[in-house]
DNA sequence: ATAATACCTAGAAAATTGATAGGGATTAAA
DNA sequence: TTTAATCCCTATCAATTTTCTAGGTATTAT
């Protein structure tokens, strides 16, 4: 059960914004060059991240990336259901499971499931910057 | 982040195991008949699940496999780690990052791993098949 | 105009997972 | 003592998912 480099390649660019914010926008190579990552592959997750809204960017010369909310109003948890689309560790979580109740082990997965998003959801990205 | 495949599959077969406690050893035929698993593929489950201590078998006709402690004293978090062999949600967890102490997103990580083994050490093979 | 940027889509490469196959060793029971 | 049922071991294939690369288009500040 291992998180995707999309989550920790993601999350660790969202830092990068997070550390920027209310500077403007930060262009993708600058991005890339912060984080080490390639640029054709972090622009894949900005794009997932911009779709669900939490990220915005300006396009042209000297545009950008930037939050759409401040860094205290965006919780890991947000980030990484965006990035992984989803943290449903099993399929009949999301979808309909047909024997949810003659099932031994539903349950297990829907408590997981619970605690990791509270976890996540209890962590913002400013605590992250800053060390909590 | 999903879990796997052996991960459920081997969840099932240990409370199949676990419903017959005390009656003696199960074939692999029949756990597989029950569960609706391939043999072989199942086989290569319970072969981690005894290398780990959680089970064991008796060989020849006759023979088969039985928990080697009481389902109440074998939790769900046991069985998935190791079948998941190690539930760490990122490779810096295992193994000694090296900079630990800079990276903004490891203890998210930390967090998260020691939650996630709470909620399943939390969970007994024995309240799995009674329905806590 | 130009150069720097975000946006979009297709697909290759690599890794992981899921499953199959075949034979060997052991042992209860006929 | 033979037989059939079982666990044990290892190799390998197929399918899926993930990671990454490539190339072009649209937009905009300078």
């Amino acid at each position: 059960m291992k998180l995707s480099s999309k989550g920790r390649y993601g999350l660790k660019a969202m830092c990068e914004l997070a550390k920027h914010y209310g500077e403007g926008a930060l262009s993708l190579p600058y991005i890339a060059g912060e984080t080490l990552l390639s640029e054709k592959y972090l622009e894949q997750l900005l794009s997932v991240l911009k779709k669900d809204d939490l990220i915005d960017a300006t396009r042209g010369a000297s545009g950008g990336y930037f939050l759409k909310r401040a860094p205290e109003d965006i919780s890991v948890g947000e980030i990484l259901r965006s990035l992984e689309n989803g943290l449903e560790i099993v399929d009949c979580l999301s979808g309909e499971c047909e024997n949810k109740s003659t099932c031994h082990t539903y349950g297990v997965w829907s408590k997981l499931y619970r605690e990791i998003n509270k976890c996540l959801d209890g962590i913002s990205l400013k605590e992250l910057i800053e060390g909590e």
